[in-house]
DNA sequence: GCCAAAAAAGTCAGAGAAAGTCAAAAATAA
DNA sequence: TTATTTTTGACTTTCTCTGACTTTTTTGGC
């Protein structure tokens, strides 16, 4: 096994580790943690962490640089169908915020998207809803709005 | 996390606590609470509050001077505004569906956030709200919505 | 009112800290 | 051998931070 593929398997690990599926590394460390030129990193991240793999990678140079490496599902449908399943008939904010908060970690959805269903699905925008049927309401918004995310 | 984003997420955070948008800083006394040199202040200033991210920098010089920054309402944010208002309490779903059209027509929301607030605010998903409070409760949604919008 | 001093903020270029590029050399696989 | 992958290093670009010097505005004494 060359230095390539440990370092890769060192940041997949990483990454494991980083449940959210982000992991942000800075390139002089990690070249002088496995004894090799900064630039061996990048050759790491163009052969090992492309987006046909299913990786975004993003970085900044100057004071402070660093490199973050996104790991995105490709299973979100999956992910998705099963988040509109445990919404069941009905579910309240908690459970609500936290399955979407899931599907936000899991790479499903974007930050935008997790907070616009917060918003339409919150007790505030069902303020004027009968409280017996709100975690009925609650679950039929989000479920209609993911179906569209499928 | 360098100075210069330290420094940026604080006056970030300043303009989100004065409602109107805008905010006036003295560049020494910023400089003072960061232990940096003020003209670090005015690097802040061309690389975080530029126009392209939607804000104003205007300043004075002299006893009594300042730094003003001001967050700019971008044309969206008017429309978006202005649609907020035309929802008033309640509305009905052709009449959303002609506004969200029409903020779609105006660029200021692209096709997937409008069948998303369809989805969202339509008669399937409201089906388990009383009809006489659900053309209130659609206009909640789609302002608790459209506000994130802005 | 005028002028000098003080009190701000602005400019700019240079140093330093990262990361990126690319092509050649070396190693490995076919 | 030949082709492919890996490794290396010299050079480039981008971003941040600093300090010396400049410009603008207000203030206070005459």
């Amino acid at each position: 096994m060359g230095i390539t593929d440990l370092i890769a398997a060192f940041l997949q690990d990483a990454l494991d580790q980083a449940e959210d599926g982000v992991l942000e590394v800075r390139r002089s460390s990690l070249a002088e943690r496995f004894h090799c030129v900064p630039s061996q990193i990048n050759y790491v991240m163009s052969t090992r962490f492309s987006p046909e793999r299913g990786y975004i990678v993003e970085s900044r140079r100057g004071g402070n640089g660093y490199i973050r490496i996104t790991r995105v599902r490709a299973d979100r449908e999956i992910l998705v169908m099963h988040a509109i399943s445990s919404l069941g008939g009905a579910v309240d904010q908690p459970s609500a915020r936290a399955i979407l908060t899931n599907l936000f970690h899991a790479g499903a959805l974007d930050e935008a998207a997790v907070r616009l269903l917060l918003a339409v699905s919150g007790d505030k925008a069902l303020a004027a809803v009968p409280r017996d049927v709100r975690d009925q309401v609650r679950s039929d918004i989000l479920k209609n709005a993911l179906i569209l995310q499928v």
